[in-house]
DNA sequence: GATGATATATTGACATTGTCAAAACAACAC
DNA sequence: GTGTTGTTTTGACAATGTCAATATATCATC
């Protein structure tokens, strides 16, 4: 758990004025855990007496995430998901039920992956793994009797 | 270039009934290209003197792609963009324009990839290349001259 | 070719998610 | 403290997607 002081330092590292908001948020994601969706980081405010309307909530997490501090989660069209940029790793989907788990990346490097012919410089190679959960898996079957 | 026919037999080999609208998107598919989202592919129906309403448009998408006859083209978070799933390929984005671009995946298979360890069964592991592509790289090299 | 069961399309209202401009405010350097 | 500048707030709005109820078309069967 990193504290406010540290967090405040490492927004300023990154040219970002160490804000009420931005710790907020970045306190919450802390608390609450990896994959939260915009309005999902608003109510969790909410909950937590410390409110933030939505707008900046918006506001803070673009930011945020164009500076480095949060990962999008990548999982394919929709809202968008964010966690603490703390590793870089990829992530597993089901289909039946939408759980996210995070999947180790073998060389914990971006970029992981280096595409044949490309035009132009990648920086980043993100996967999505998709399939079935172990738990949707047993439901499936159980049902099939 | 397919033809009506064999896309109508195509629909039916899934289970799936052979209907003008679903036919319909299918050839406007094939004729604009790869990485459309649901509202270009109205209008390109539109354009193209085959109007179908917005939400029949939806609902087909949704339908073609559980059905396997679409692929959603994994870009992260936003609008949903399909294209024909033709054979199994992964993407590059660029992060400065947004350009698209189809990236061959090495073994054509699906899943090509296997993660470590995950909490249930893998069937596709689809990547996301992101970085700068040539034409923008170029433009931020000039502007900084 | 007609008919009927059933899947599908259509319609319109609505929910969700994200964006933006302008005014109010707070962080930080001095 | 004070001023500059980046940031937040506000509220209106745009874009994208969903849903239930009704109308319609598809296709198997006769």
């Amino acid at each position: 758990m990193i504290d406010d002081q540290e967090l405040a330092q490492r927004l300023r590292a990154t040219g970002l004025k160490a804000t009420r908001p931005r710790l907020l948020v970045l306190e919450v994601l802390q608390e609450t855990g990896p994959h939260l969706s915009t309005d999902e980081l608003v109510e969790a405010l909410d909950a937590r007496g410390t409110p933030l309307p939505r707008g900046s909530v918006y506001n803070v997490m673009g930011a945020l995430a164009t500076h480095g501090l949060l990962m999008v989660t990548d999982i394919g069209p929709g809202r968008a998901l964010y966690e603490l940029a703390d590793r870089w790793h990829h992530h597993f989907v089901c289909r039946a039920c939408g759980l996210i788990e995070d999947v180790e990346c073998v060389t914990g490097l971006k970029p992981c992956l280096e595409p044949d012919h490309v035009n132009g410089e990648v920086d980043e190679a993100q996967v999505i793994f998709r399939g079935i959960c172990t738990e949707c898996r047993a439901t499936w079957a159980s049902r099939k009797r």
